[in-house]
DNA sequence: GGGATATGCAACTCGTATGTTGCATTTATG
DNA sequence: CATAAATGCAACATACGAGTTGCATATCCC
Protein backbone atom coordinates (compact mmCIF):
# COMPACT_ATOMS: atom_id res chain seq x y z
CA UNK A 1 0.00 0.00 0.00
CA UNK A 2 2.11 3.07 -1.18
CA UNK A 3 -0.95 5.14 -1.26
CA UNK A 4 -2.11 8.35 -0.20
CA UNK A 5 1.09 9.57 -2.00
CA UNK A 6 0.25 11.92 -4.32
CA UNK A 7 1.45 11.78 -7.68
CA UNK A 8 3.16 14.72 -7.80
CA UNK A 9 5.30 13.91 -5.17
CA UNK A 10 4.89 16.10 -2.21
CA UNK A 11 6.81 16.17 1.26
CA UNK A 12 5.93 16.40 4.51
CA UNK A 13 8.52 19.01 4.76
CA UNK A 14 6.40 21.05 2.24
CA UNK A 15 3.82 21.33 4.48
CA UNK A 16 5.91 22.87 7.10
CA UNK A 17 7.52 25.47 4.40
CA UNK A 18 3.81 26.85 3.33
CA UNK A 19 2.82 27.30 6.76
CA UNK A 20 6.08 28.86 7.43
CA UNK A 21 4.99 31.72 5.99
CA UNK A 22 2.30 34.54 8.18
CA UNK A 23 0.84 35.59 4.43
CA UNK A 24 0.28 31.97 3.52
CA UNK A 25 -1.47 30.88 6.66
CA UNK A 26 -3.57 33.70 6.78
CA UNK A 27 -4.96 32.89 3.13
CA UNK A 28 -5.25 29.03 4.11
CA UNK A 29 -7.38 30.78 7.04
CA UNK A 30 -9.35 32.70 4.40
CA UNK A 31 -10.20 29.64 2.08
CA UNK A 32 -11.28 27.62 5.32
CA UNK A 33 -14.00 30.42 5.63
CA UNK A 34 -15.10 31.44 2.08
CA UNK A 35 -14.94 27.97 0.60
CA UNK A 36 -13.80 28.56 -3.25
CA UNK A 37 -12.80 31.54 -4.50
CA UNK A 38 -10.86 33.45 -7.66
CA UNK A 39 -7.26 34.25 -7.21
CA UNK A 40 -8.53 38.32 -8.26
CA UNK A 41 -11.13 37.76 -5.19
CA UNK A 42 -8.36 36.08 -2.85
CA UNK A 43 -6.23 39.25 -4.08
CA UNK A 44 -8.40 41.90 -2.69
CA UNK A 45 -8.32 40.39 0.94
CA UNK A 46 -4.46 41.17 0.86
CA UNK A 47 -1.97 43.93 0.43
CA UNK A 48 -0.35 42.22 -1.87
CA UNK A 49 0.08 42.01 -6.29
CA UNK A 50 -1.61 39.58 -7.96
CA UNK A 51 1.07 37.66 -8.93
CA UNK A 52 3.04 37.13 -4.87
CA UNK A 53 -0.65 35.66 -4.41
CA UNK A 54 -0.63 33.48 -6.99
CA UNK A 55 3.27 32.43 -6.00
CA UNK A 56 1.79 31.52 -2.57
CA UNK A 57 -0.58 29.86 -4.25
CA UNK A 58 2.01 28.03 -6.19
CA UNK A 59 3.99 27.51 -2.70
CA UNK A 60 0.38 25.39 -0.93
CA UNK A 61 -0.20 24.19 -4.30
CA UNK A 62 3.28 22.22 -4.04
CA UNK A 63 2.12 21.26 -0.69
CA UNK A 64 -1.29 20.11 -1.44
CA UNK A 65 -3.03 22.36 0.55
CA UNK A 66 -5.00 24.00 -2.49
CA UNK A 67 -6.97 22.69 -5.68
CA UNK A 68 -6.97 24.78 -8.59
CA UNK A 69 -9.74 24.42 -11.67
CA UNK A 70 -9.69 26.55 -14.58
CA UNK A 71 -13.31 27.84 -14.86
CA UNK A 72 -13.20 29.60 -18.31
CA UNK A 73 -11.07 32.69 -17.80
CA UNK A 74 -11.12 32.40 -14.16
CA UNK A 75 -9.45 30.03 -11.91
CA UNK A 76 -10.83 28.39 -8.93
CA UNK A 77 -8.92 27.89 -5.73
CA UNK A 78 -10.06 25.23 -3.20
CA UNK A 79 -8.97 24.73 0.26
CA UNK A 80 -7.43 21.05 0.95
CA UNK A 81 -7.16 20.18 4.69
CA UNK A 82 -5.71 16.61 4.13
CA UNK A 83 -2.05 17.40 3.77
CA UNK A 84 -2.37 18.57 7.15
CA UNK A 85 -2.91 15.33 8.79
CA UNK A 86 0.46 14.56 7.63
CA UNK A 87 2.37 17.49 9.88
CA UNK A 88 0.19 15.89 12.61
CA UNK A 89 1.63 12.89 12.43
CA UNK A 90 5.22 14.14 12.33
CA UNK A 91 4.29 16.40 15.24
CA UNK A 92 2.93 13.21 17.02
CA UNK A 93 5.35 11.14 16.15
CA UNK A 94 7.51 13.39 17.82
CA UNK A 95 5.97 13.69 21.11
CA UNK A 96 5.53 9.48 21.21
CA UNK A 97 9.27 9.18 21.40
CA UNK A 98 9.63 12.14 23.66
CA UNK A 99 7.30 10.62 25.90
CA UNK A 100 8.25 7.49 25.74
CA UNK A 101 11.80 8.36 26.44
CA UNK A 102 10.39 10.27 29.56
CA UNK A 103 8.87 6.88 30.55
CA UNK A 104 12.37 4.64 30.08
CA UNK A 105 14.04 7.22 32.29
CA UNK A 106 11.56 7.26 34.50
CA UNK A 107 11.28 3.29 34.77
CA UNK A 108 15.37 3.72 35.03
CA UNK A 109 15.43 5.70 37.86
CA UNK A 110 12.90 3.96 39.73
CA UNK A 111 14.48 0.60 39.38
CA UNK A 112 17.69 2.07 40.64
CA UNK A 113 16.43 3.41 43.70
CA UNK A 114 14.85 0.08 44.46
CA UNK A 115 18.05 -2.11 43.35
CA UNK A 116 21.36 -1.17 42.80
CA UNK A 117 21.52 -3.34 39.96
CA UNK A 118 19.57 -1.97 36.72
CA UNK A 119 18.47 -4.80 34.66
CA UNK A 120 16.77 -2.74 31.96
CA UNK A 121 18.85 0.70 31.14
CA UNK A 122 16.96 3.56 29.03
CA UNK A 123 17.94 4.20 25.79
CA UNK A 124 20.23 6.87 26.30
CA UNK A 125 20.48 9.38 28.83
CA UNK A 126 22.29 11.92 27.17
CA UNK A 127 25.44 10.80 24.59
CA UNK A 128 27.83 8.99 27.14
CA UNK A 129 30.40 10.89 24.58
CA UNK B 1 -5.95 34.30 30.92
CA UNK B 2 -3.00 35.60 29.47
CA UNK B 3 -1.14 32.34 30.39
CA UNK B 4 1.01 29.73 28.34
CA UNK B 5 2.85 32.61 26.97
CA UNK B 6 6.32 32.86 27.35
CA UNK B 7 8.14 35.39 28.42
CA UNK B 8 10.16 36.05 25.55
CA UNK B 9 7.24 36.49 23.96
CA UNK B 10 7.39 33.75 20.89
CA UNK B 11 4.45 33.44 17.95
CA UNK B 12 2.66 30.44 16.98
CA UNK B 13 4.45 31.30 13.09
CA UNK B 14 8.26 30.60 15.19
CA UNK B 15 7.11 26.98 15.59
CA UNK B 16 5.82 26.38 11.79
CA UNK B 17 9.30 28.36 11.03
CA UNK B 18 11.89 26.38 13.17
CA UNK B 19 9.82 23.16 11.54
CA UNK B 20 9.86 24.02 8.02
CA UNK B 21 13.98 23.45 7.62
CA UNK B 22 14.67 19.63 7.08
CA UNK B 23 17.49 20.04 9.07
CA UNK B 24 16.37 21.71 12.11
CA UNK B 25 13.39 18.74 12.08
CA UNK B 26 15.96 15.97 12.15
CA UNK B 27 17.72 17.77 14.96
CA UNK B 28 14.31 17.57 17.15
CA UNK B 29 13.85 13.89 15.92
CA UNK B 30 17.52 13.72 17.19
CA UNK B 31 16.58 15.41 20.90
CA UNK B 32 13.54 13.77 21.09
CA UNK B 33 16.05 10.32 20.96
CA UNK B 34 18.82 11.11 22.99
CA UNK B 35 18.08 13.15 25.21
CA UNK B 36 19.71 16.55 26.78
CA UNK B 37 22.80 16.58 24.60
CA UNK B 38 26.07 19.29 24.48
CA UNK B 39 26.40 21.49 21.18
CA UNK B 40 28.89 19.41 20.21
CA UNK B 41 27.82 16.33 20.54
CA UNK B 42 24.96 17.31 18.55
CA UNK B 43 27.45 18.37 15.62
CA UNK B 44 28.62 15.50 15.47
CA UNK B 45 25.47 13.96 13.96
CA UNK B 46 25.43 16.56 11.24
CA UNK B 47 27.02 16.95 8.57
CA UNK B 48 27.55 21.09 8.58
CA UNK B 49 30.06 23.37 11.17
CA UNK B 50 28.80 23.57 14.78
CA UNK B 51 27.99 27.23 13.98
CA UNK B 52 25.53 26.40 11.92
CA UNK B 53 24.22 24.24 14.31
CA UNK B 54 24.13 27.03 16.86
CA UNK B 55 22.20 28.93 14.20
CA UNK B 56 19.33 26.26 13.87
CA UNK B 57 19.41 25.76 17.67
CA UNK B 58 18.86 29.90 17.89
CA UNK B 59 15.69 29.14 15.85
CA UNK B 60 14.36 26.09 17.53
CA UNK B 61 14.83 28.41 21.22
CA UNK B 62 13.16 31.13 19.32
CA UNK B 63 10.37 28.98 18.94
CA UNK B 64 10.59 27.43 22.69
CA UNK B 65 10.90 24.04 20.94
CA UNK B 66 14.28 23.96 23.12
CA UNK B 67 15.96 25.20 25.98
CA UNK B 68 19.68 25.35 26.69
CA UNK B 69 20.89 25.67 30.24
CA UNK B 70 25.53 26.35 30.82
CA UNK B 71 26.80 23.58 32.57
CA UNK B 72 30.40 24.57 33.05
CA UNK B 73 32.09 25.03 29.55
CA UNK B 74 29.20 23.02 28.07
CA UNK B 75 25.77 24.30 26.86
CA UNK B 76 23.28 21.39 27.45
CA UNK B 77 20.30 21.24 25.02
CA UNK B 78 16.99 20.32 25.96
CA UNK B 79 13.91 19.22 23.65
CA UNK B 80 10.86 21.35 25.01
CA UNK B 81 7.71 19.82 23.17
CA UNK B 82 5.03 22.01 24.53
CA UNK B 83 5.60 24.91 21.93
CA UNK B 84 4.28 21.38 19.22
CA UNK B 85 0.52 22.21 20.39
CA UNK B 86 0.51 25.11 19.42
CA UNK B 87 0.94 24.30 15.70
CA UNK B 88 -1.76 21.55 16.49
CA UNK B 89 -3.84 24.41 17.56
CA UNK B 90 -3.85 26.26 14.66
CA UNK B 91 -4.34 23.44 12.47
CA UNK B 92 -6.95 21.74 14.11
CA UNK B 93 -9.06 25.35 14.21
CA UNK B 94 -8.26 25.63 10.44
CA UNK B 95 -9.95 21.95 10.24
CA UNK B 96 -12.72 22.89 12.51
CA UNK B 97 -13.58 25.85 10.50
CA UNK B 98 -13.75 23.69 6.97
CA UNK B 99 -15.96 21.09 8.46
CA UNK B 100 -17.74 24.09 9.97
CA UNK B 101 -18.54 25.00 6.23
CA UNK B 102 -18.80 21.76 4.58
CA UNK B 103 -22.21 21.69 7.38
CA UNK B 104 -23.26 24.28 6.76
CA UNK B 105 -23.06 23.97 2.51
CA UNK B 106 -24.54 20.61 2.92
CA UNK B 107 -27.44 21.83 5.33
CA UNK B 108 -28.09 24.71 2.89
CA UNK B 109 -28.41 22.21 -0.33
CA UNK B 110 -30.68 19.85 1.48
CA UNK B 111 -32.92 22.83 2.49
CA UNK B 112 -32.96 23.62 -1.30
CA UNK B 113 -33.88 20.08 -2.12
CA UNK B 114 -36.64 19.74 -0.07
CA UNK B 115 -38.02 23.50 -0.14
CA UNK B 116 -37.50 26.06 -2.47
CA UNK B 117 -37.28 29.14 0.22
CA UNK B 118 -34.07 28.59 2.16
CA UNK B 119 -34.38 29.39 5.61
CA UNK B 120 -30.85 29.33 6.73
CA UNK B 121 -27.70 29.84 4.47
CA UNK B 122 -24.51 28.75 4.50
CA UNK B 123 -22.21 31.91 5.70
CA UNK B 124 -20.97 32.21 2.25
CA UNK B 125 -20.49 29.73 -0.76
CA UNK B 126 -17.94 31.64 -2.26
CA UNK B 127 -17.86 35.53 -2.87
CA UNK B 128 -20.69 37.02 -3.67
CA UNK B 129 -18.48 39.85 -5.59
C1' DG C 1 50.56 27.45 34.49
C1' DG C 2 49.62 25.69 29.95
C1' DG C 3 47.41 23.09 26.55
C1' DA C 4 43.15 21.11 25.04
C1' DT C 5 38.15 21.42 24.77
C1' DA C 6 33.61 23.93 24.24
C1' DT C 7 31.52 27.73 23.06
C1' DG C 8 30.60 32.74 21.50
C1' DC C 9 31.01 36.57 18.21
C1' DA C 10 31.49 38.65 13.71
C1' DA C 11 32.11 39.00 8.85
C1' DC C 12 31.46 36.95 4.60
C1' DT C 13 29.43 34.12 0.55
C1' DC C 14 25.62 32.22 -1.91
C1' DG C 15 21.14 30.86 -2.99
C1' DT C 16 16.44 31.58 -2.95
C1' DA C 17 11.94 33.34 -1.10
C1' DT C 18 9.05 37.36 -1.47
C1' DG C 19 7.39 40.94 -3.98
C1' DT C 20 7.24 44.09 -7.88
C1' DT C 21 6.35 45.65 -12.77
C1' DG C 22 5.54 45.05 -17.71
C1' DC C 23 3.62 42.59 -21.33
C1' DA C 24 1.22 38.73 -23.59
C1' DT C 25 -2.82 35.61 -23.78
C1' DT C 26 -7.33 33.93 -23.12
C1' DT C 27 -12.23 34.62 -22.29
C1' DA C 28 -16.43 37.07 -21.47
C1' DT C 29 -19.62 40.74 -23.03
C1' DG C 30 -21.86 44.98 -24.80
C1' DC D 1 -15.85 42.80 -33.25
C1' DA D 2 -13.79 45.52 -29.79
C1' DT D 3 -12.98 46.08 -25.14
C1' DA D 4 -12.67 44.78 -20.45
C1' DA D 5 -11.53 41.23 -17.16
C1' DA D 6 -8.68 37.27 -15.37
C1' DT D 7 -4.79 35.11 -15.71
C1' DG D 8 0.04 33.55 -17.27
C1' DC D 9 4.93 34.45 -18.15
C1' DA D 10 9.30 36.63 -17.45
C1' DA D 11 12.68 39.78 -15.69
C1' DC D 12 14.04 42.31 -11.96
C1' DA D 13 15.11 44.14 -6.98
C1' DT D 14 15.72 43.07 -2.29
C1' DA D 15 16.03 40.74 1.88
C1' DC D 16 16.92 36.99 4.50
C1' DG D 17 18.24 32.13 5.53
C1' DA D 18 21.83 28.65 5.66
C1' DG D 19 26.39 27.79 5.87
C1' DT D 20 31.28 28.87 6.25
C1' DT D 21 35.69 30.65 8.25
C1' DG D 22 38.57 33.13 11.54
C1' DC D 23 39.38 34.65 15.96
C1' DA D 24 38.35 35.41 20.87
C1' DT D 25 36.90 33.67 25.39
C1' DA D 26 35.97 30.52 29.04
C1' DT D 27 36.71 26.16 31.31
C1' DC D 28 38.65 21.69 32.26
C1' DC D 29 42.64 18.86 33.25
C1' DC D 30 47.61 17.25 33.53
Amino acid sequence: MIASVAATSRDAGDVFVALADPTRRKMIEQLSVLGPVTITQLTEVFPISRQAVTKHLDTLSDAGLVDTERRGRERIVTFRPEPLHEAIDWVAAIEARWDRRLAALAQFLAAEANDRQPSTEPTQEGISS
